[in-house]
DNA sequence: CTGTCGTTTGGAAGCACTTCCAGGTTCTCG
DNA sequence: CGAGAACCTGGAAGTGCTTCCAAACGACAG
């Protein structure tokens, strides 16, 4: 039932081999042959069998992207980027979603044992030794994406250093004492974004106390960067009472969301009672006017994409580092717009 | 380099038929034979290539998803439940998003022709009659999620019927009069929520008039549904002046978060001075105190996967048609339960 | 000991392409 | 006009699997 190549040949006059030029541009054909097959082709209406030629190439033109269940903006937004640029190269992304019952480590054997796509995009989880010298090893293009490893390509964006100005912004309006709620400690991100944080306080000779500090490890969602946890954590703060504090860093904007609602929940004023800062910039932030720090999101996306293509046609073999700085948005969660 | 069934079937000193006997399970084996070519697939650490599989099998175990571009709540919470019943079925998700420069018919058409895929997902897109021939013809399975068409397998929400509770609400709250900001017409949820609100009006023996009705046409967006078009669509309402609706139906929850907003920027109370209606219940809604209808969306997903994974293995050759229904989610937007 | 039947096995043919190699054409230039 | 180069073309061999068919094997009854 489905036209071949076969087919083809045999309407057109032609060998298959002809025909197969003709599909892929080839320039040791004659003008004349070639609209001869074109003809054919179009009155056959004809279209190669994709899987076939993916054995015969040994290239899928399929590229893999493992994420973490992709709630939230950040994922959906980088998503969007990858999409728009694999389309651009017209090849398929075939998506695997990270969870509980379905981990990375999983996904990473699959892409490189069954050959099923070219390459992989890894976003925004951690990638064990042992996987990093079996891509290496076996040449199998990889690119990180808001993640690192030494030997390998990575999408990056300053997370300590956007930290470390988040709270050196708070330091600067006067705030004290300035609180922070993380990520699960588990995730690259959160642990970077405490550095940064540590960072700043420790240059402004402030002390880090435990007591300001909570890592949204209670919940059971992936990396704690959601909404109820930030609400949660916040609850937590403000049952410090009296010595509650000032400032909170959130380390992303849907955790400072919930941790916003919390405190006017608590009858407090933001940014009169609690001045509050988030992280990542997304939508939402503008409509509750979250001060926050904004990162590049969909254009790291797209680097990725254009990164891993270099990859998988072997242009730029050597490593490739990229890492974006965030940029400070002022709102008015923090006051210091207010105060002008 | 990578290893075959060759490989293999020399090492355990059997014939390939054997070996990939032993790899799909087939009862046709000794216990023997069988544990002897596992023992040598373990030790080459053997995995099958999938594309000389999928070639052999004319089975691709994957499917694809054309969506549009997923900005947007709805589609990210549908391609969560998606993405967790493929991999359920140890499928894998080819995603597809339309937006201006890629057209819906150019996947519809590479599904069809590039056999890269067993089955097609075709969310909230109309689709021509032309494809619809197309796919019963070839037996090619598909299930539309969010669209109807009479020869296809389909998920819907009653949008009719939703958007009739959602007006009938606030008309029973006695609200008068009654504005709708609506997405683009050329949107089918879009219509049908407009038919809905029409026969609320009717039933009631309220008017339809054009000067509370919005279409957010203008936006060059894909359909309409953002923040922002509700924002514009809610500012030219506005410019009613003492004319101005008492209450509208907005035809979904991130346009109403924008309508919102702009009542607020106005100057004017929430649901004092007008009240608002949505249509989805996402997840922001709770946080801004909207009233709406909720759609059961994941849950649509998930049973759109299985339905497709029975068409796909020949299970239930009927026609299958589901419509959900919404469910009123009765928050502080439209007053009533302030009220009480 | 032989014939029969069911079980297990090997491997050729197939899936639909790409690519290499050899052979055929045409062109060029002395 | 002929030799050699440049250009085209056909089709076999390849990609790594599944599946079908025939054959080998084993058990068991007669």
């Amino acid at each position: 039932m489905p036209v071949t190549i076969y087919d083809v040949a045999e309407k057109a006059g032609v060998g298959i081999g002809t025909v197969s030029r003709v599909i892929n541009n080839s320039p040791q054909i004659s003008e004349a042959t070639r609209r001869k097959v074109q003809k054919a082709i179009k009155e056959l209406n004809y279209l190669p069998h994709t899987v076939a030629q993916s054995l015969a190439r040994k290239k899928t033109n399929t590229i893999a992207c493992i994420i973490p269940f992709f709630t939230g903006y950040f994922f959906v937004e980088l998503l969007r980027g990858i999409q728009r640029k694999i389309t651009e190269y017209k090849n398929d992304l075939i998506l695997y979603s990270v969870d509980v019952t379905h981990k990375k480590e999983t996904f990473l054997q699959r892409t490189l044992e069954e050959r099923k796509v070219d390459g992989v995009l890894l976003v925004s989880l951690e990638i064990t030794h042992e996987f990093v010298s079996r891509f290496v090893n076996e040449h199998f293009p990889i690119v990180l994406v808001d993640s690192d490893h030494p030997d390998l390509d990575s999408i990056t964006v300053d997370n300590v250093d956007g930290a470390f100005r988040a709270t050196q912004h708070l330091i600067a309006a006067g705030y004290s004492p300035i609180a922070m709620i993380d990520g699960q400690l588990k995730s690259i991100p959160a642990r970077l974004r405490l550095e940064g944080f540590k960072r700043a306080l420790e240059k402004n000779h402030l002390p880090f106390c435990e007591n300001y500090f909570v890592a949204c490890d209670f919940t059971n969602e992936a990396d704690g960067f959601n909404k109820e946890a930030g609400y949660t954590a916040m609850q937590r703060l403000l049952s410090l009472g009296e010595s509650k504090p000032r400032a909170v860093f959130v380390s992303s904007d849907i955790q400072a969301v919930g941790a916003m609602q919390a405190i006017r929940e608590h009858g407090l004023n933001i940014p009169k009672d609690i001045a509050v800062m988030g992280f990542d910039d997304i939508e939402m932030s503008q409509y509750v006017g979250l001060t926050t720090m904004r990162q590049p999101i969909m254009h790291m996306g797209e680097l990725a994409v254009e990164r891993l293509m270099e990859k998988i046609s072997g242009q730029r073999p050597e490593n490739f580092k990229k890492r974006f700085q965030t940029e400070l948005v002022v709102r008015e969660s923090c006051g210091v717009n207010l105060l002008n």
